[in-house]
DNA sequence: CCACATGATTCTTG
DNA sequence: CAAGAATCATGTGG
């Protein structure tokens, strides 16, 4: 299941992908997992008050989350503190209740977790760093896929940045808000202390309870980016399946070695870096390429003869119209018309009448590359082919 | 829409 | 680890 979603490109929103590409401001990654609509599955639970039932918990977390909303717009000083100190209020309330919950902060190792891979993935590490491109060659790593496939790679890399930059807009975002709640919150305190005793105990406490609910917050947007990060990764990695024909002129490259190298076509790494460059491809691509060559000449020798004395004409005539001739060594400069000579040229000259095909003869005479393993039975090799090259 | 071609991936092997 | 083999998924022509 889960087949290969759509994901043609450039989709901005298709599917739940991360519609970051709207607005770059809060509510971007916010869509994806917005903090104060719950999810019920287990996911997150334990970021909020499951334990003893404290459910108001998750209602200060809901108010708060309003209120940060709204001191977002424009409200003018009075209302803000008039809000404010419904909050305070809201919140002695809440401390009245929650005496005995853990007063420390364990380091939730979930938080711990999803530091690490927000680090890993190079969105919380520091600036613009290679941290991404790490991170793609690390997802990629089986692929063998090392410059090239610049295209999806600047795609993912953009996305990447984007959910970085929202990512710390909006933890900057959250910081200042927390410490201007705590200051705010505070001067209200101090304020009520002048008409009622204040304990510094009281203090400390709801400090902390600010502290601890911005943190949860920050939690979340955390959890909303590692999300926001593998739905990009595995669309990333998916999206390699995506198959583009090569040019003809690679193609092209890539037969004329493969057909004037026939008894040994297993280029070496230099050569395959040249084909690769010349052909505009990379030199997996190119490995790729030769690997399906050998297994699918070798299973059907007769499909490809034609294609075979074309290139073998083409090398020998040294290279038809003015194409990018390679440097392939050894292009069997001899003579137009003997083509027997050379070694590496084989021509595939079809069975005339019980002989052995000259192409087999060639390959055999230089090492049979294919291990002259019993071809499979029903590909009869000599089929009719009786017209070939002229 | 089907069949085949073809580039890529995955698994096996030596 | 590279090559072979099988397989997948898309591109393309009829």
């Amino acid at each position: 299941m889960l087949q290969q979603q759509p994901l043609t490109g450039n989709g901005p929103s298709n599917g739940r992908g991360l519609g970051m590409s709207g607005h770059p401001g809060m509510h971007a990654l916010n869509s994806v997992h917005h903090p104060s609509q719950r999810r019920s599955d287990g996911g997150d639970s334990g970021l909020e008050g499951t334990e003893n039932g404290h459910e108001n918990r998750r209602d200060i977390g809901d108010i708060l989350q309003q209120i940060m909303t709204i001191t977002d717009q424009s409200l003018d000083e009075a209302q803000a503190k008039l809000v404010l100190t419904l909050i305070v209020f809201i919140f002695q309330l809440c401390s009245l209740s929650m005496r005995n919950a853990q007063e420390d902060e364990p380091q939730d190792p979930q938080l711990v977790r999803l530091d690490n891979m927000l680090l890993a993935e190079g969105v919380a590490g520091p600036e613009k760093g290679g941290g991404a491109a790490a991170a793609v060659s690390a997802a990629t790593s089986s692929g063998g896929m090392s410059p090239d496939s610049s295209l999806e790679h600047s795609d993912y890399k953009s996305k990447l940045s984007q959910i970085r930059s929202i990512y710390h807009t909006e933890l900057e975002k959250y910081e200042q808000a927390c410490t201007e709640f705590t200051t705010h919150v505070m001067n209200l305190l101090r304020e009520q202390s002048r008409t009622r005793p204040v304990t510094p105990r009281e203090i400390e406490r709801m400090v902390g309870i600010i502290h601890r609910k911005f943190s949860t917050i920050q939690t979340q947007l955390k959890q909303s980016t590692c999300e926001a990060v593998m739905i990009l990764r595995s669309r990333f990695l998916d999206a390699r399946r995506k198959r583009r024909n090569f040019s003809k002129q690679a193609t092209e490259g890539l037969n004329e070695y493969f057909y004037s190298h026939l008894s040994n076509p297993y280029p070496s790494e230099e050569a395959k870096e040249e084909l690769a460059k010349q052909c505009g491809i990379t030199v997996s691509q190119v490995s790729n390429w030769f690997g399906n060559k050998r297994i699918r000449y070798k299973k059907n020798i007769g499909k490809f003869q034609e294609e075979a004395n074309l290139y073998a004409m083409k090398t020998a005539l040294g290279g038809p119209q003015g194409n990018d001739s390679p440097h392939t060594p050894n292009s069997t400069g001899s003579g137009s018309f003997s083509l027997s000579g050379s070694a590496d040229l084989f021509l595939g000259v079809p069975p005339v009448n019980g002989e052995q095909s000259a192409y087999q003869m060639g390959v055999q005479a230089n090492g049979n590359w294919h291990g002259r393993n019993s071809p499979p039975s029903g590909a009869s090799p000599h089929s009719d082919h009786s017209e070939n090259s002229d």
